[in-house]
DNA sequence: GCGCTAATTAGCGTCAATGCTAAATAACAA
DNA sequence: TTGTTATTTAGCATTGACGCTAATTAGCGC
């Protein structure tokens, strides 16, 4: 899970799937569109790979990438278990504190 | 917001969330639960700070840490933007996944 | 095969993260 | 002030992340 969220810890990478969240995108698109050289956005495609947060396809000479929302899914999970936010372990200090 | 991504990369300091879930505890008590030293916890503690994940409050000469759930919450929110997943129900049941 | 395009891997330098031990600070008690 | 406990900061070493250029692999057309 320590790769899903050192995925995350990075600007270009979270760039990176939002852009993929309006559907597959080639390599070159991707890098085109930031200011990296294209060795550099192939590793974070390897660390979005490795953290299973986007799947790879050839299409020909091209590669193309595609956002893998199931595992995005887990993370919000994950987080929301971590901060106990999911509705469950309420804590009983109510919130009836007036302001 | 990378500093909160990165601050949840690291299992210890995951962990070290959760047990905050059950309430404050103390730079000891969290560091005796941890197999490192208790400098390097203290390091986890400045990251989590740094991130706004955990407030701290002097209570003599213990220092205790506190959960700070709305940065966390923030960060849900962005994973969900992220992923498209800010809770509209857009796929129905009929996805027709096959693989 | 040769050339062309797309993308990755290899190699290198720099900077940040992680861990330790030892020393310093902070609060309290005597 | 001195001593004790709790926690952090300082200093050091190792490892990994990030960025680049150059070279390599992969597929397609000739």
């Amino acid at each position: 899970m320590s790769d899903v969220f050192q995925a995350l810890a990075h600007p270009v990478r979270r760039a990176v799937l939002k852009r993929l969240r309006s559907g597959p995108l080639s390599a070159g698109e991707l890098a085109d569109a930031f200011p990296v050289s294209k060795p550099t956005m192939s590793r974070h495609f390897q660390t979005l790979k490795d953290a299973n947060l986007i799947r790879a396809e050839r299409s020909g000479t091209t590669i193309r990438y595609r956002l893998n929302v199931t595992v995005a899914d887990e993370a919000i999970a994950m987080v929301m278990d971590m901060l106990g936010r999911d509705g469950r372990d309420e804590d009983d200090s109510s919130e009836g504190n007036s302001t």
